[in-house]
DNA sequence: CTATTAGATTGATCACTGTCTATTTGAGAC
DNA sequence: GTCTCAAATAGACAGTGATCAATCTAATAG
């Protein structure tokens, strides 16, 4: 539920870069996105793009399916929502009151 | 409620580096910090703190109060409250099932 | 006024990374 | 087998930014 210091590090690094970001709600908004399609709706190399998919892969953000010669890809949310649930713990903005957690 | 994309890429980048995460959270577990304090607690030089500071006060997670010689520290929980929101709309996260809203 | 102290600014250095071109891998089609 | 196409990898380059030492600014104390 919550990340450890360097996952939630790598996931808010992949968050980001702007095209990176762009990329990532792209797949967002589908069940499943082939990297063809990326390709050719971002202007950018298609080595650049693998560098993107890779690193969102690597950081858990995204899965990889292979189909033949193609790969497709779609978000994993419980990792995003892991990430946004860390993001709210850090920063004690949960409404939780419980009594004990009182500081001063 | 919802940031622009520069604001948001702005606040996710400030998120992105370990050190500052640090002093986030650091300011954020406290009402107030006097950055005598940060100084004292991380082992950065007194410019890099402030390089920090000010970055977190330009994307406006942080704000500052002048006390004569000294600058105090508070989180800005409404705008962090909006970069979680941010990229929970980004990431389709949100659990609104509206009978319009649905793709496809 | 001068001295001191907190914080900001300047300028330089160094590591990281997003980007590209060129090449390689690997899976079908023929 | 060869050809083609999708994606991955290698290597180079450029821009960005975290860091520090040195300096400056400005507020308070004496």
């Amino acid at each position: 539920m919550a990340l450890p210091t360097d996952r939630f590090l790598q996931i808010a690094k992949a968050l980001a870069d702007a095209r990176r970001l762009a990329i990532l709600e792209r797949i967002a908004a589908r069940e499943e996105t082939a990297c063809q399609h990326l390709c050719a709706e971002f202007p950018v190399s298609q080595p650049t793009m693998s560098h993107h998919l890779r690193l969102l892969v690597d950081v858990g953000l995204i899965e990889m399916r292979r189909d033949g010669l193609h790969a497709h890809y779609r978000l994993r949310a419980d990792v995003m929502r892991a990430y946004v649930t860390s993001l709210e713990v850090r920063m004690r903005l949960t409404t939780t009151t419980s009594p004990m957690s009182r500081r001063r």
